[in-house]
DNA sequence: ATTAAAATATGATATTTGTCATACTTTAAT
DNA sequence: ATTAAAGTATGACAAATATCATATTTTAAT
């Protein structure tokens, strides 16, 4: 069992503010997984019992809706905490998450989370933090559905994507998601997706080459975007 | 100055956490508002340092997007509280509070509430859970607004309204939003929005009296809503 | 009560986006 | 290396939605 006390990602999150003992004590109850590409951490509708630290590699929130395309809510990294909401509000998670990447997570037990939240008010207070955050993010996004086009929300998402994860030394976006995923953040048909990025290629704003994307112009994309 | 130990709302919200002496404490610090129909309590980049408890009358929260539009994000009712978000984050609000009726509220400034985060662990969790309910019904909102077409979420949006906040004895929505309001909660032009009405009313799913808009046919609006 | 302004309504049309069909390309399995 | 399957690409067309114009109705101010 790894020592949470030598995890650099802990650094990260609303764990931070967890003293010496308290580590200890999480560090003997947590249980880490390995999972691989593809795979779920956890499916809408089941009860999370607990918090993922997400050690390595990122996943993708989302939401299968009613047409049957699946809605990615929000993508998630290392450093990042994972269930959250699902614990705190003591309901089954309305959200999947499933591996982007090979990823390496620590589960901790809801009980260790809630004697934590009782004795130390600053983490209590870097949680709420966090999950204020989300919630401005996901307003900020259901605005963006409501209010610009598809050709701007792609804009808007290829920029969050190379912001958000970087680029490889060809300056492709470091982050691989799939057309149908792309199309599943900014809630369009998979088509359209990939109609508007060749419009988006043949206009120099990106290059493609098979599934890797490069941003070109990012000033255009910016002014495109708002 | 009002007692809040004899304020009814209160239990409605994280407040109900509060004992005697805690409630007495808020009472002497508190300011009380009225603020009349079509007013702003706060606007879209103020700091608002406290929270605002909604005594009577409903507000709008909603975002200016680029093109122009107010988008409505949430419709707050007596009982909740507003601004939490903002004062926890300690940043400016991205939302705007617009008064939809004439209003009563009391304002509780930020270190009171700090005051009661640090000492009554049940109020800080009653907050938690409330900013967590505000992030589900944020992500539902925006799965809807990306993948639900306009006739789908304002059939949605009407059901909405009747079942949150009631209707009047001749059988209209209580709640009384201009189409132009009406459109923005659904993210779509105005036009759209009173062009679907009239195609409701035709098909006898509503019936539009002026601004008065009453359901006629909450199955069928629930069946064409998911 | 009269009038101006705002809100609601509707038609005509343009634009955006989705859907279906099909072709091409990449990936992974044998 | 070959082949099947999945992913990417593009065209043709249909459907949804926005925009602009204009008419009608309601509301509020004088």
């Amino acid at each position: 069992m790894s020592k949470c006390e030598q995890c650099i990602v802990r650094e990260f999150s609303s764990l931070k503010a967890l003293n010496k003992e308290e580590l200890l004590k999480m560090a003997n109850c947590k249980t880490s997984y390995t999972i691989k590409k593809g795979e779920p951490i956890f499916e809408e509708g089941e009860s999370v019992n607990g918090i993922y630290c997400i050690k390595d590699g990122v996943c993708k929130l989302s939401k299968l809706s009613a047409n049957g395309k699946d809605q990615i809510v929000k993508l998630v990294k290392p450093g990042e905490l994972l269930g959250q909401r699902s614990m705190i509000s003591d309901e089954p998670t309305n959200l999947s998450a499933v591996a982007l990447e090979d990823m390496e997570v620590c589960f901790i037990p809801k009980s260790e989370i809630l004697g934590f939240f009782n004795n130390n008010n600053q983490f209590s207070m870097n949680v709420m933090k966090t999950i204020c955050g989300d919630l401005k993010e996901s307003d900020d996004n259901m605005v963006s559905m409501a209010q610009k086009t598809v050709k701007q929300r792609l804009a808007e998402s290829l920029l969050y994507l190379e912001e958000t994860f970087g680029k490889n030394e060809d300056g492709s976006l470091h982050i691989q998601l799939s057309r149908e995923e792309l199309a599943g953040m900014i809630g369009t048909a998979t088509e359209s997706c990939i109609r508007l990025l060749s419009e988006f290629a043949k206009n120099g704003l990106v290059n493609l080459n098979g599934k890797r994307i490069s941003i070109l112009d990012k000033n255009k994309l910016k002014r495109m975007a708002e």
